[in-house]
DNA sequence: CCTCTTTTGTTCTCTAATCGTTCCATTCTT
DNA sequence: AAGAATGGAACGATTAGAGAACAAAAGAGG
């Protein structure tokens, strides 16, 4: 699966990452693995990223992340996307309470593909409980149509939809094309 | 992932939350991180919400929430309701942080329409924002198979289910018949 | 309940250093 | 020689620090 620069980059990346939770910039990675220039690094990174190894944020400095780690390493890497930890079953009973959690997100209006967006930009918002939001700037758009219904977004649907310059592979985005179509 | 002062704000914050349950001002991070200005600690503060490693209340004063840690801090924080109380040595002033509602509901296994529960009725459980739950009891399963896609549940989908002995139309609900097809 | 005041967060502009990206020439394999 | 890997350097973007003016929220007091 790997090259052996690749193996080595991605043992150095997350020895640094365990180690001191700073992400090493190119310069450093270019030192570690005693390259002249930054451009390998570089691409070694992106032959990374496309094997799902580590991920990072475009255009970011130090902003890598280690996914997984390749069979052989013995450097485990546990706590990726960590499910809660078993505990003794316990016959307890939830009471949830009324989680007043809820921020209020602005709406946008409809939304349907190759269908410009029907901006009632408007003062609408929506409540949005906030356990259900990243980080980011967020608003709300009516989904108008089944073109997604594979991916479990069905006609009338409220998308919540996060701000964001970039996108990464397999992301589903909202984009306007030429300005106008969504 | 991070950047050095990235990484110690976050360690800064994470400290103050644990220790008084009191998020740090602006000012406060400022003189934390030696700093003149607290336009720096905006920036660094919308770095680490981007990055997901805290959240934050817009505009609302002393409104920080740690998310998670970077893998080589050793002062962790668990999200997690925890059962197990930590020993409570000093008179903690603990003020009621704006608690991350998140519920451990019990998981019992698959599901697939026509074919039994497959019952793997262990320990497991899944870690559920409150927001998503009503008022009842609940668990979990895993959905198998896409006769559901037309309701936005698709295959692979952790379905949320709240117990129950009656149901209205429209509902949808998980039922075994004859006590064993569901 | 309504002002006044203090605290706290937001934004903008500059400046500088660090960092990531890209393109092209060069070297190394096969 | 062809293809792959590497080196080099320019370029543009992000990160960081400072300072100031402004806006918003929280408290205090009448």
């Amino acid at each position: 699966m790997l090259t052996a620069k690749q193996h080595e980059l991605l043992v150095f990346i997350n020895q640094r990452l365990d180690q001191s939770g700073i992400s090493p910039s190119f310069e450093e990675m270019k030192e570690a693995l005693d390259l002249k220039s930054k451009s390998g690094v570089h691409r070694l990174i992106g032959a990374l990223e496309e094997r799902g190894f580590i991920r990072r944020l475009a255009n970011r400095a130090r902003a890598l992340e280690v996914m997984k780690m390749p069979e052989s390493a013995n450097t485990r890497r546990d706590n990726v996307t960590r499910l809660a930890p078993v505990k003794e079953a316990k016959p307890q009973i939830h009471i949830p309470v009324a989680a007043n959690d809820v921020l209020e997100i602005p709406f946008h209006g409809k939304i349907a593909a190759g269908v410009p967006i029907e901006a009632l930009e408007g003062q609408n918002s929506l409540s949005v409980p906030m356990a259900l939001l990243g980080a980011g700037e967020h608003y709300a758009l009516e989904v108008s149509g089944d073109s997604m219904m594979e991916a479990g977004i069905l006609d009338g649907d409220y998308a919540l939809i996060r701000k964001a310059d970039t996108a990464r592979d397999g992301e589903i985005v909202v984009a306007l094309i030429r300005g106008e179509e969504a």
